[in-house]
DNA sequence: CATCTAGTCATTTTT
DNA sequence: TGACTAGATG
């Protein structure tokens, strides 16, 4: 049984042994440290600790499901079940769901994302009369959450001069009410933003010493994942729940702490020595990830940070090849370079498209890698993005069943309350809001009562609220009986949602139909996931739940073999053997908006090392002289870091003539505290070509080029239907998988086809559209 | 109230 | 480039 531990080196282990009381593990990168985590909770089980008094906490849903799935393995299904272990916010999520009434909210609150958030703000800022283009609601909403990941509330806020004052500097004096007016109404819509299920949580735990008491003692050793990116909020969290047994162990790497924009601080694990008595530091040097190249060049990377921890991260490894710096001309070149590459080392090294990932500082990138990987017949994912459910199609689906949980949610409401459209105009819908304000209740509620209420709405528009609420109300009954899935899917059938783009027949229509599909075949396996565990029912409001809180990395990749894109951030945690850094420019890669200060410097150059350290035998870095960016063709430099890679480890195809380029100073912000950037923003030193004159319109341009696409697009997006597929034909489908024919009908661009898939239902599919392949 | 169009604007990273 | 808005028109 505890012969597990055989498989740690000391390093490793001695963390692992170590008895109660406070720890910390600095890990570098790839040094083993989940396995030390996972390897600890196994141990502590294995020594008679109940797994229902073990809490661990990660950053992504994705981590917590692998250490759980190992720690089974070492330590038995059963038992690992009474783990409490995900990211911060499933877990308080969780828990304000059992205690959140104390705070006034019900049990199924609904979690707003950021973009419910920022509509909000925005209709609030409306509502207030103010200037759009002073209170940018994007601006607003980033405020706001960076005052609750401080714990700072409304009432602190107008408590606290100086930041009323800051405010008022920046000529928005109506911040603080803005923040007040946001906080009522998730408060009266029964929603929580991400930031609240972090700061309700320390609210609860502060105002009711009982509840702390609960889970102090419940939660007798507490684990967290990535202590470097907790905020404050987060922080005090653990520290409430940790002061009574003190087991509590934190395991991180300060070199790759990247989420100061989300509220990170770098202090919580600079100063966990002080915060703990007696704490028992351990520290993992030796990667086992990658090659002497790769370690030793990130190495020389981080040592130009002078806010760091004592750590040497070294390597019994192969030297392997050196790091690859490539220059190409445009970003679409730089596209094609990367697919040639990787088309040239699965050939040459026999690997699979999923040893290889193009990692890059903004989403916008993503598109000339796609476009290059496409015409090579390289299949790829992309990570991140737009996510599955920040779709529209999806949003609007995901809102009415939102509505069904919880008719307060006004978000929802005012998103579907005129879609598909019913004649519910605008302006009805700001009257209703008015009043809602007005009385201290919900739009639904208003609605409900809406013939006791003078409003001027016409008698048409009051009958088709009704029916509106009315529909709603039917779906909240069967709601009672049925389980997600069937509830799912008679909403997007009874609303009219299907038929809306259904009816539209455009290529984006027919995709916004196939997307509700999948999504409710999700909810399909979401309900008998659910129904296997002893505890769920299958519930619209679990599913609901475990929407809010996934990200695109959770989603099961259905294991086939693709190319991985995604942003350095999403790849932190991850390896791959081949990694490609696309974009290492200035102002891409460091990000104009983070090179004032030598501090977002420093999280930049971290982001670069965490970025690196994700190759095990082979990284690529490239960049380009000419980019398109918001639409046009801008001159590119390279970026800062590639110079400060030890030219040792680098093989540099076009070397960097470093006198052209000349770098803007940085603000110490050790001497000036924050700065506000605006007065910092310098326009950089522009060299190479002068603009083009005489240019055509660039709307005009921008018609014809739209124009061009949608000609283009019937014929772009067409399959040319395969002759061999005929009734009876063996065929898979990329999303739906393999099938049978059934039977063909329709003539030309009509022609359809039943077919009976696999996996049990039978789908009528356009063959314009369908992406099918004949296998018999 | 719905729909279309021309124009404006902002583009870092995410639970 | 694309997301969003204001304004005109049906």
């Amino acid at each position: 049984m505890e012969n597990f531990i055989d498989q740690l080196n000391e390093a490793q282990r001695a963390p692992v042994l170590h008895k109660d009381g406070p720890l910390m593990v600095i890990a570098g990168a790839g040094s083993g440290k989940t396995r030390v985590l996972t390897f600890r909770i196994a141990h502590l089980m294995a020594q008679g600790v109940d797994a229902f008094n073990i809490l661990a906490l990660t950053f992504t849903n994705k981590a917590a499901r692998e250490m759980k799935k190992r720690i089974a393995d070492i330590a038995g299904t059963a038992e690992t079940k009474n783990l409490w272990m995900g990211t911060f916010h499933s877990v308080f999520a969780k828990l304000l769901r059992y205690d959140g009434d104390k705070l006034g909210f019900p049990s199924n609150f609904t979690i707003y994302d950021t973009q419910d958030s920022q509509r909000l703000i925005a209709s609030i800022i409306k509502e207030m009369g103010l200037d759009k283009d002073i209170y940018k609601y994007k601006q607003v909403q980033n405020r706001i959450s960076s005052y609750k990941n401080s714990l700072i509330t409304v009432k602190a806020y107008f408590n606290n001069p100086e930041l009323v004052e800051a405010d008022a500097m920046a000529k928005r004096p109506r911040m603080g009410d803005i923040y007040h007016n946001y906080v009522e109404r998730c408060f009266k819509a029964g929603a929580m933003d991400f930031d609240d299920l972090l700061l309700r949580t320390n609210e609860l735990l502060n105002r009711f010493p009982d509840v702390l008491a609960k889970y102090q003692d419940r939660f007798r050793y507490i684990l967290v994942d990535e202590y470097q990116d907790t905020n404050h909020s987060q922080y005090l969290i653990v520290k409430a729940l940790s002061d009574r047994y003190q087991n509590i162990c934190v395991v991180g790497d300060d070199a790759q702490s990247i989420y100061s924009f989300r509220g990170a601080n770098i202090s919580n694990i600079l100063n966990f020595q002080k915060d703990y008595d007696d704490v028992g530091m351990y520290r993992l040097e030796q990667n086992y990830r990658s090659t002497k190249n790769i370690v030793q060049a990130a190495n020389s990377i981080i040592a130009n940070n002078k806010d760091q921890l004592e750590k040497v991260v070294w390597t019994a490894n192969d030297d392997g090849p050196p790091i690859i710096i490539h220059r190409s001309p445009t970003d679409a070149e730089e596209g094609r370079y990367v697919a040639n590459s990787i088309w040239e080392n699965r050939m040459q090294h026999q690997m699979p498209n999923g040893n290889f990932a193009v990692l890059y500082r903004t989403n916008s990138q993503s598109r000339s890698i796609e476009d290059a990987l496409r015409k090579r017949d390289i299949p790829y994912r992309i990570y991140g993005g737009l996510s599955f459910y920040q779709r529209k199609e999806i949003k609007d689906v995901l809102s009415y069943l939102r509505l069904v949980v919880n008719p307060k949610d006004e978000e929802a409401l005012k998103r579907v309350i005129n879609f598909p459209t019913r004649g519910i105009g605008q302006t009805t819908v700001d009257k209703l809001v008015v009043a809602a304000n007005h009385y201290g209740r919900s739009i639904f509620e208003v609605i409900e009562n809406i013939d006791r209420i003078d409003l001027k709405i016409n008698a048409g528009t009051k009958r088709k609220l009704q029916d509106f609420v009315t529909m709603i109300q039917s779906f909240q009954i069967m709601n009672e009986s049925a389980d997600a899935f069937v509830l799912a899917e008679h909403v997007a059938k009874k609303t009219g949602i299907l038929l809306e783009f259904k009816k539209d027949g455009t290529p984006e229509g027919i995709a916004r139909m196939e997307n509700i599909e999948e999504l409710l075949n999700g909810i399909q396996d979401f309900v008998e996931g659910q129904k296997e565990l002893d505890e769920a029912t299958g519930s619209i409001s679990e599913f609901l739940e475990d929407v809010a809180l996934a990200t695109d990395l959770d989603k099961d990749t259905g294991d086939d073999d693709r190319v991985a894109l995604m942003t350095i951030h999403l790849a932190k945690g991850l390896e791959f053997p081949y990694v490609y850094i696309v974009g290492m420019e200035e102002d891409l890669f460091p990000s104009g908006m983070s090179m004032n200060t030598r501090s977002e410097l420093e999280e930049e150059r971290r982001l670069f090392y965490v970025a690196l350290t994700r190759a095990e035998k082979q990284a690529y870095l490239t960049y380009t002289q000419n980019r398109y960016r918001w639409g046009k063709l801008i001159d590119a430099e390279p970026s800062r870091f590639l110079e400060e890679i030890d030219e040792k480890f680098v093989d540099n195809q076009v070397p960097i003539d470093r006198a052209a380029y000349r770098y803007k100073p940085l603000i110490d912000n050790d001497i000036f505290g924050e700065v506000d950037k605006s007065t910092l923003r310098q326009t950089k030193p522009k060299n190479g070509t002068p603009p083009l004159v005489n240019k055509p319109n660039e709307n005009q341009l921008r018609k014809l080029r739209k124009l061009k696409r949608q000609l283009a697009s019937p014929t772009a997006n067409t399959n040319t239907i395969d002759p061999n597929l005929t009734e009876g034909s063996l065929v898979n489908h990329t999303r739906f998988g393999r099938g049978k024919v059934l039977n063909i009908e329709g003539v030309g661009n009509d022609k359809k086809a039943e077919i009976q898939f696999d996996k049990g239902d039978i789908k009528k599919l356009l063959l314009r559209f369908a992406k099918l392949e004949v296998l018999s």
